[in-house]
DNA sequence: CGGATTTATATGCATATGCATCTATTAACC
DNA sequence: GGTTAATAGATGCATATGCATATAAATCCG
């Protein structure tokens, strides 16, 4: 909890001090990103990104409002919707990522190696 | 951060249905029960729990609320309080650990040996 | 078929969080 | 010794979260 708790404010922090939006919208941008046609159900969103159902529904809100997705019908079923990232969400998610690879690097990369990495996420692996 | 995510939701959820509060309110608690005469300044609570100082202090006033700590003036430093456990605040972290402790041991006691858990508590603190 | 159930998503309301800032007090400096 | 800076803690405001439930469409079943 704390090491998560750590990681995680430090990560926010060097987003937020470079302008770039929080860690949760690059989750759901980088599935959408590299889905096929850039775009998922919200239900598989979910399942990818083990956010709760409630939260996606907004954080796809917040990233509608920005112009970083968009909602699309899903023809084959009226429950359902397409959530679909723009030009514009792609460019977010990949300036997204100059700023996160290089604060993973920092907070975690220079603190383990290939193999104790590879032992914590292995164990880690086993409490998800 | 999906280890912790999902960790953290059962415990919670363990916690609620079980009747009892929030596991923030635990590791406050839990500080408070161990330090000399039941007190601590509210910044000593926030080294030791990472919680933010604005959280730590509205989180105190929950606590107040429901009579498990009162806040007393620090003679020696007119800007410090003391946050002082009560009975009911030692009896609520003893009921919190029944099931908080059974908690533990179902989602990762259950699935990580000793030496495992060694290992992960190793890395993780480093970093912390 | 037609009512009951399940699934997909959204939302109202209460609470928690983050940020910035405020107040009060003490320490630092020149 | 008086101004300036630093420290301890609290709080207003905006946003995020959790829970329960709403809405709407699809599926199940007698």
């Amino acid at each position: 909890m704390r090491a998560q708790h750590s990681l995680l404010s430090a990560i926010e922090r060097d987003l937020r001090s470079a302008h770039q939006p929080p860690l949760g919208w690059y989750d759901v941008l980088w599935e959408l990103d590299r889905a096929p046609d850039g775009r998922l159900r919200p239900y598989e969103i979910e399942e990818r990104t083990l956010l709760a159902q409630y939260n996606l529904s907004r954080l796809i809100d917040r990233l509608e409002k920005e112009g970083l997705v968009m909602r699309e019908s899903f023809d084959q079923d009226g429950r359902g919707r397409w959530v679909v990232i723009t030009e514009k969400g792609r460019a977010a998610r990949a300036g997204m990522w100059e700023v996160y690879a290089k604060s993973i690097q920092a907070h975690i990369g220079a603190k383990l190696d290939d193999a104790e990495a590879a032992t914590l996420a292995e164990l880690l692996s086993r409490l998800a």
